[in-house]
DNA sequence: CGACTAGTTGAGCCGATTCAACCCCAGTGG
DNA sequence: CCACTGGGGTTGAATCGGCTCAACTAGTCG
């Protein structure tokens, strides 16, 4: 299911070109290149990291959807945050022999591989990139915290709605909502060990926020029919949107 | 409440003595010392950032408890991590206008202070450093996945088990741990706000373990009687202890 | 002596869970 | 061509973990 795909040149980089990107210089953009070994393309349903893996390597998705996990040992498990395109992906496997997470892709997907011997070079030779990974780290921990909110103290409707909008909004930025919706490719299981709720009250609830008339799903695309009254169900202020850094 | 201290010199920090951290190059520890600014000591119960607030300092925190959260505007409340000496405070709140987290002590603390307009100047000429910052801010992501595990997959008494350990090893590690136990700052409330329950259930639930004889606490001196069949409970894994970082 | 904070406990309720069917549909293989 | 299979979704019923409400205790502080 993995091929090695010709490798896309950094400097023509579809994301580059939504413009939800910062800026970067030609010499970053280089080094980027140089370090970037290979190119990945993997179906649905594929295990980019295990759990425990000791894999040194650091992705960038670069399309397609994913999504961070960790299990219990009965087999619980919690989804921690979906991953688009232009996520990092790898670091908490470098830094520690911890016990991290999983990364499964959710589509058809297509990844950036950098070796992380690398990374301090980055560091190194380019402090701006440095800065720019610590960036997107801090930022996936504010979706990690946000997740934790909704999970801890939101009713099952509220994190749905939360989910939903924050998905949604995160979509839209990269331009992958088109006009019949956002194609969504999760099932009602992930939605289900993304907000800590069980499968069958989650599908109740689902169906509960349909009726209501707060959004469609018609074969997994999604639009959000009243975004405002989605967006003050799950106490969500939009933010305003600035570019981020893509490694 | 808050106090300028007088500076103690980076070179005899009482928090390098405890070998819990890695060590610097003299010319690191020089550069930290000039960006610290001040020093702040405050009381029990006190802001260090709130909400919304988009102050530009960075914090370490020298000595003492405190903790990071969030609150709904209804009031609810979710603490997403307790910060222990050595953990690194504010990253957020620089990145993006968003509405971050706010964080508050549990007891007297000394804080350093750093202007953040100097923490570009820090990856630029120090990028050991920037390294440093990134290797802490993905650990306290670590930290929040695996609450968010916990809130969302554990049940009462094992969220409860894991907490104890997890708070447990990390005040081990700096030497925190005394013959009576270890000193355990927070309240029932804040157990029951790190861990998405209400106060009633978790004062049940302590009750429960107690009487199991999993641990004592007497005058807020925590001891787990039964590490073992704590960490068997939360489906905890001992790591490796590595020296991390300190700025 | 209030007044306030933190902890404790019982009763009743409800949101969410588990269990168990059942449906639909896209493959797949005989 | 159709029977079989498996993944996803749907639904009802019974149960339960955790919630809310409410009251009470112990300690501390002014």
């Amino acid at each position: 299911m993995t091929h090695m795909s010709p490798k896309i040149p950094c400097k023509q980089c579809p994301l580059r070109a939504t413009g939800a990107f910062s800026a970067n210089t030609d010499s970053e953009i280089e080094f980027i290149e140089h370090m970037k070994k290979r190119e990945i393309s993997v179906g649905a349903g594929s295990s980019i990291l295990r759990e425990g893996d000791d894999r040194k390597e650091l992705f960038t998705l670069l399309s397609g959807w994913a999504f961070r996990y960790r299990t219990l040992s009965d087999g619980r498990r919690q989804i921690f945050n979906f991953l688009l395109p232009g996520d990092f992906i790898g670091l908490q496997h470098q830094l520690d022999a911890r016990h991290p997470h999983g990364v499964e892709t959710l589509t058809e997907s297509t990844l950036c591989v950098f070796p992380s011997d690398r990374l301090w070079d980055l560091y190194r030779t380019h402090p701006a990139l440095g800065f720019d990974i610590t960036w997107l780290t801090a930022n996936e921990e504010l979706i990690v915290d946000e997740n934790l909110l909704s999970v801890g103290r939101r009713s099952a409707t509220e994190r749905i709605a939360m989910l939903m909008i924050h998905l949604y909004k995160r979509a839209e930025r990269l331009g992958m909502v088109e006009p019949d919706g956002l194609r969504l490719p999760l099932n009602q299981q992930h939605i289900a060990d993304a907000l800590g709720l069980s499968l069958v009250h989650t599908n109740k609830t689902l169906k509960r926020l349909n009726a209501a008339g707060l959004y469609t799903l018609k074969d997994g695309r999604l639009k959000l029919v009243n975004p405002a009254a989605m967006a003050r169900l799950a106490d969500y202020y939009a933010l305003p949107l600035r570019p981020r850094p893509l490694i």
